[in-house]
RNA sequence: GUCCCCUUCGUCUAGAGGCCUAGGACUCCGGGUUUUCAUCCCGGCAACAGGGGUUCGACUCCCCUAGGGGACGCCA
């Protein structure tokens, strides 16, 4: 049997350490069977998904190696391999499933939609649709919609019964029809949603086992009832668990960098962090734990893939990358350390900020140290302000924290301009609600200018950096609901002032 | 709340009924090498969630409880 796997990523963010973790294991899965690892981009989300996103995956997943065989940028015959240029491949078979009544128009309004939802919560039960528009005649249907009526495709779903399946790791899996909701299958927008396009792509590109994480594992009823309806062979399932922040919550950015691009400008090897990846939830036959990824497609062996959620442990993957750079060589430390930083790009990124700055070269290092290395650990010492007390400094920080992780273009003004309205929101000069910004970035109330700093760092270090600061106060439980309530005040207040 | 998944040192894990006095690694703590530091070496602390079965024998199999996680979107 010739191996197919995938990766999928939706291209609405950062590049996530989760893709590369899925990403590594599907790869070398199909790279142990001698098969194909293909990568498809799942963008149906048109409001979320950007080219620059995708532009970042392609990136990251190159900077780790990781190798594919079919995809949107090398192409293969069971293309395109770009969701949003598949419409019509979907819309035939939705098509397909309504004729055969297997899927269904649904015309119900998104406030209908919340009402039932909500009193569904009221009454404690399952969330699920209630069926509403399943009885309308086919000439309504045709009605409703060449009058031009907004709708959705909904597949149908027995009310009772069992779904059992298999999944490769864990043995059978049963859940009760009654827990599966009528999933839309064509949104309004005509754009499939997840569920319909995994399944048709699936097998129209020959993916013989999905490696994929276990938050998925509850959807699978909809994905079998869709390959029956459709006639078609069940892919090997095997759920992977979630990789996990320290408080062992499925890993965010709130709580821990989860941007592969993070990783790459902090300093990281790229064979380090794909060797940390293949120790969660997997192990060499033999206990070795420091392995290239070549021994691992080699020893690979899906039995050993063990199913509890494993914490994302920055200590140990410090310690890992350590003992990477000390087995380089002089000149390999040299052509690295300069692939990464001290190269003709980011020199000239880094010079003009400093130039008038200097009287002898021998003060750029002091100047700069923050920019080309981690700045100091802190202290609520360190911030220290003749206005500014510590719950001051922590709303600072905690708000632009969580703002500047939604911020979609890290460019200079768009940060200058949501720091400054964020100041004035909190009713601050804007010259002492920068100060714990200093800080956070730099070590020192006073540096570089701030939005350069944040330019030249970027916005995976300068998220990093604001949120470490914030763990130099110990701030606890409580006190971060006080402060996400605050912000969500100041959110509003913000966006009534546009 | 409902459903699903999971459960070995603080963390990553080894362990497929006797090899377990439960092993390795990270972290932490000691000690040694080193002009300091780091590296490196040596040593130490530290776990089978609890309770019932099955069995001559259970970390390993079954059940219950507890704890953790996830899902419940026209997001993936």
């Amino acid at each position: 049997m010739n191996v197919r796997t995938r990766i999928a990523p939706s291209p609405t963010g950062d590049p996530h350490v989760g893709t590369a973790y899925m990403a590594l294991f599907n790869w070398a899965f199909a790279r142990h069977y001698g098969g194909q690892f293909l990568l498809r981009i799942e963008d149906t989300d048109t409001a979320r998904s950007t080219p620059e996103s995708e532009a970042s995956i392609f990136a990251a997943l190159q900077w780790l190696g990781l190798d594919w065989d079919e995809g949107p940028d090398v192409g293969g015959a069971a293309g395109p391999y770009r969701q949003s240029e598949r419409r019509e491949i979907y819309a035939q078979y939705a098509q397909q499933l309504v004729d055969r009544e297997q899927a269904f128009y649904c015309f119900c309004t998104k406030e209908r939609l919340d009402r039932v939802r909500s009193e569904q919560q009221a009454a404690k039960q399952t969330t699920r649709y209630d069926g509403c528009c399943l009885g309308l005649t086919a000439d309504a249907v045709a009605q409703r919609v060449a009058a031009g009526e907004e709708h959705v495709i909904r597949m149908c779903v027995p009310d009772v019964g069992e779904c059992t399946f298999e999944d490769e790791l864990r043995g059978p899996v049963t859940i009760p029809f009654s827990q599966i909701d009528m999933q839309v299958l064509v949104k309004s927008d005509g754009m499939p949603t997840y569920h319909l396009a995994v399944v048709v792509d699936d097998h129209l590109m020959g993916i013989t086992h999905i490696l994929r994480g276990e938050e998925w594992l509850n959807s699978v009823p909809k994905h079998v009832l869709l390959y029956q309806y459709l006639d078609w062979p069940m892919p090997k399932l095997l759920h992977l668990p979630l990789l996990r922040n320290p408080d062992s919550s499925k890993l965010s950015k709130r709580k821990n960098p989860t941007s592969i691009l993070y990783y790459r400008d902090e300093g990281f090897l790229p064979e380090a962090l794909l060797n940390y990846l293949g120790m969660m939830g997997w192990s060499m036959p033999d206990e070795s734990e420091i392995f290239t990824k070549a021994q691992m497609v080699k020893a690979f062996d899906e039995k050993r893939i063990s199913v509890g959620g494993p914490i994302f442990d920055q200590a140990k993957l410090a310690w890992l990358n350590g003992q990477y750079l000390r087995q380089l060589s002089a000149s390999e430390f040299i052509a690295q350390t300069q692939s990464w930083m001290f190269n003709q790009d980011r020199l000239s990124q880094l010079i003009p900020l400093v130039q008038e700055r200097v009287e002898k070269f021998s003060d750029l290092a002091p100047l700069v140290d923050y920019l080309v290395g981690a700045r100091k650990t802190l202290t609520p010492d360190n911030f220290l302000h003749k206005t500014l007390d510590r719950d001051a400094n922590v709303k600072i920080l905690h708000h632009t924290s969580a703002l500047l992780d939604d911020l979609r273009h890290w460019e200079r003004e768009a940060i200058f301009e949501l720091c400054q309205d964020l100041a004035q929101a909190l009713d601050l000069k804007f010259r002492d609600y920068l100060f714990p910004l200093f800080v956070a970035i730099s070590g020192r109330g006073v540096s570089l200018p701030l939005f350069d700093s944040l330019i030249f760092l970027g916005p995976d270090l300068s998220r990093a950096r604001i949120r470490g600061a914030l763990d130099a106060f110990s701030v606890s439980g409580k006190e971060r609901k006080r402060l996400d309530k605050s912000l969500v005040k100041v959110t509003a207040l913000l966006s009534s002032g546009q």
